[in-house]
DNA sequence: AGATCTACTTAGTACACCCTAG
DNA sequence: CTAGGGTGTACTAAGTAGATCT
């Protein structure tokens, strides 16, 4: 890949020997205990927007009063961790009449496929995988769900890094749960934090184990800690311990050659390096962007200086650079499976000590411990500085994070030391540097979406989504009472807290000019959203990475009114909600519900929807079919979020060869359906094509033939259809962000569907905190 | 009351790798 | 056994949102 450019062809430059260890902790195998469920069944609270392509015409019944208070103490309708039935959220429901649809079959989202011409830079991408699994799954290999329970949390002793360490190091050692307890009880002191290293904690850390365990079994779907669990307060850990970050390795000239003006150039290394950057981006979509030449040529020419007898970027011929970066990566695909090995091996090795932090005395993995290579910016859409030299990171630009008694990293380079050492325990990251692209931002190290205290905060997440259950019905009466309200900048709020609890639409922050133009539901333009009588609304603008977002919505008349006036007198690059913006936003939804704020309304509708279809879809038979019904749910969800890829290079031939192939089953039908009509009567078959002659069936089997063939003709079918209706759909994106981890395992549990059917190895040590909830979870 | 900083989540893409159909 | 395509994962850009500054 490009950006690895140095990366990967050679061997990294630094290394170190790693420190004698330490370390150790023991955690302790996790457990839960399955049981019995119901499974009720609630119509209110799903999203308006899961009426999947029915049309949305919300007409807010308002019914019974709702718990919402528009005051500033709401009630608070505490979650529940199990849900009963009686503590559903009252019957709120958006009522999608008119689901006719006729021709008004609005998806709630534009429907993805039509906007492959939306992305600007994307090129390829595959098609996705719906459908594959049908095929093999086999039903027996299922685990039983509530071994799953299990799954990947096993206690382990750990030794901190020496020995490579098992094999596994990907599965991160303690079960969450208890791991948080632990965190909490021990966070009683604060930041003070006299740390000690962890060997010696290694015994009391047994002992809180133990205390956690009750703990846990207690509070088995733990409420959504106000208090952040570490608690004191705002305080993330207590030790901390790790080796910085790493460094790619320094250019290494390869001296080829380009052509300015049909005649070799000599450049510098450092000349050299960032024409290679450019070269290697020849056969991408970037090159067919003004702006990213002309940002790379105004940063190139910083570096050959104005005097270099390359003036001009149009005289610059980069083919043979281009054609030694094809070379030099084919040799690499050429290599033996064992060369190839050894070199992974060899930088395993070297990237160990800096694949994991101690957190708390528990060794969790680093996220991105790498340092950003330097290269050209690749920014999605039509970003204002694409093209732009993201020079080099080193030591002296980055800050590190660690513990207070732990050992400050040595710094990879020689003669070359850290920017800043910090001791912040109320913050997660272990290093940063600022962007060298936008110097007002930073880049983090983080520990991996596997840590527990990622684990911890994805789990607030779905509580503070789920604790919306019970406010929504208020919060609909409200703001639906609110479209008529005189106070305009009432009026827009309420418009806009509909449009993003209808739509999943972004909360919209405001952004500079330096950066791509997109916009969310605070900043949509006049422009972005047209009305058609006598109650639709045509939204058509750029979201978040420049993905497209067009989709046409019925609404309630006086939404629909709303928005004609906001729209009225101004023109179409102006904000249609001028009186708002997302801090206004989130302080009024604050007012509704403790710590409500936009983004929650997606991850709301996008799990209540799952939590629904699934609910209602699942027919209990074949644990592929099952597969089928989850795939078909995670889809509409991630329509509903319009999550998009590009259409792989590849998907209109593969459609033809998949259209070729079903012909030739028609064919070989027609042929066998003579034969049969001939077998019937006694007669030999016709002969082949080719002029052999064919083996002589009886009618039986050539009964028995044809519907094979018809069977497999359909099956294809199908695998086309999907493919086709999938290949513009980003699944993905709504698993790992999205959707309540916890809905899926119950659902699994529920219906004897392995959970590995569902999600994949990271995703299961992204998840580890859910794997012991209750059958019965509903979202 | 807005602007700016800061921290953290969400997002699509590139590419290695692996599996399967032929 | 190989090619093609799907899958997993690394990578890093692009969002959200709270806190702090002015």
């Amino acid at each position: 890949m490009n950006y690895s450019l140095d990366e990967d062809d050679k061997p990294l430059v630094f290394r170190r020997s790693s420190k004698p260890d330490k370390w150790k902790c023991s955690p302790q195998p996790p457990k839960h205990s399955p049981k019995p469920r119901n499974d009720s069944d609630s119509e209110d609270d799903k999203p308006l927007s899961s009426k999947i392509s029915s049309v949305l015409k919300g007409n807010i019944n308002h019914a019974k009063n709702g718990p919402c208070k528009s005051a500033s103490t709401p009630p608070k309708p505490q979650v529940k961790d199990e849900y009963s039935d009686d503590e559903k959220p009252l019957s709120s429901k958006f009522i999608s009449k008119s689901n006719v649809g006729s021709l008004n079959k609005v998806q709630p989202n534009g429907s993805a496929s039509k906007n492959n011409q939306s992305r600007n830079i994307g090129v390829n991408k595959r098609p996705l995988d719906e459908e594959r699994s049908s095929g093999k799954v086999s039903v027996k290999k299922s685990k039983p769900l509530d071994s799953l329970t299990s799954v990947n949390r096993k206690p382990v002793t750990l030794k901190a890094e020496t020995k490579s360490d098992d094999d596994d190091d990907d599965d991160d050692d303690v079960p969450i749960s208890q791991r948080t307890k632990k965190q909490a009880s021990s966070s009683s002191k604060p930041s003070s934090s006299k740390q000690k290293v962890v060997k010696k904690n290694s015994s009391s850390l047994n002992q809180t184990n133990k205390k956690s365990k009750k703990v846990v079994k207690k509070s088995k779907y733990s409420k959504p800690s106000k208090v952040p669990p570490g608690s004191g307060e705002g305080q993330k850990w207590n030790t901390l311990v790790h080796n910085g970050v790493i460094f790619p390795p320094a250019y290494k000239p390869h001296g080829v050659k380009m052509l300015y003006k049909g005649k070799p150039v000599d450049l510098t290394p450092e000349q050299e390096e960032v024409a290679t950057m450019f070269s290697v981006m020849l056969d991408t979509d970037y090159m067919t962007k003004p702006k990213f030449k002309e940002n790379f040529w105004g940063d190139w020419r910083k570096i050959l200086g104005k005097n270099n007898p390359i003036q001009n970027l149009d005289d610059c011929d980069f083919k043979p650079i281009y054609e030694w970066h094809q070379n030099e990566k084919e040799k690499k695909k050429q290599m033996s499976t064992e060369e190839k090995k050894a070199l992974k091996e060899e930088k395993m090795k070297v990237e160990e000590k800096y694949t994991w932090a101690i957190v708390d005395s528990v060794k969790e993995k680093v996220g991105n411990f790498r340092v950003e290579p330097p290269g050209l910016f690749r920014g999605r859409g039509e970003h204002p500085k694409m093209g732009k030299l993201k020079k080099r990171i080193l030591p002296s630009d980055i800050t590190i994070n660690i513990g207070k008694d732990a050992p400050i990293p040595e710094c990879p380079i020689p003669g070359e030391s850290w920017k800043e050492i910090r001791h912040d325990n109320t913050v997660t990251w272990l290093a940063y540097w600022n962007d060298p692209i936008n110097t007002k931002e930073f880049k983090y190290v983080f520990l991996a979406a596997s840590s527990s205290l990622k684990g911890q905060s994805d789990k607030e997440k779905y509580e503070k989504a789920r604790m919306l259950k019970g406010y929504i019905q208020g919060i609909r009466n409200a703001y639906t009472k609110d479209f008529g309200n005189k106070d305009v900048m009432k009026r827009q709020v309420a418009v806009a807290t509909y449009l993003i609890d209808k739509l999943a639409l972004r909360a919209g922050n405001e952004k500079d000019d330096d950066e791509a133009d997109t916009v969310g539901c605070c900043t949509l333009k006049v422009e972005n959203v047209e009305p058609s009588p006598p109650n639709i609304l045509k939204f058509d603008f750029l979201g978040k990475d420049s993905i497209r977002y067009q989709n046409e919505v019925e609404v309630e008349l006086p939404v629909f009114k709303a928005i004609q006036q906001f729209r009225t007198g101004k023109n179409g690059g102006d904000d249609l909600f001028d009186m708002l913006d997302t801090s206004k936003l989130n302080a009024h939804l604050k007012e509704l519900m403790p710590g409500l704020t936009a983004k929650v309304f997606r991850t709301y509708n996008a799990s209540i929807t799952l939590d629904d279809m699934l609910s209602r879809e699942t027919k209990d038979r074949e644990v592929a079919e099952n597969v089928v019904v989850y795939q078909h749910a995670n889809k509409e969800v991630a329509i509903i979020c319009n999550h998009q890829r590009s259409v792989s290079k590849s998907h209109s031939a593969q459609m033809t060869r998949l259209n070729e192939k079903i012909d030739e089953l028609r064919g070989v039908i027609k042929e066998l359906e003579t034969d049969l009509a001939r077998a019937k009567k006694g007669k030999p078959p016709l002969k082949n094509s080719d002029g052999k002659p064919k083996r002589n069936l009886n009618p039986e089997a050539l009964e028995k033939k044809i519907a094979q063939t018809k069977a497999k003709i359909e099956k294809m079918e199908r695998d086309k259809e999907t493919k086709e209706d999938l290949k513009t759909v980003a699944l993905g994106t709504s698993k790992i962000n999205y959707l309540d981890p916890r809905i899926t395992v119950a659902w699994c549990k529920r219906h004897e569907v392995p959970i590995e059917k569902i999600f994949n190895k990271s995703l299961l040590a992204k998840f580890a905190w859910s794997m012991d909830v209750d059958p019965s979870f509903r979202f």
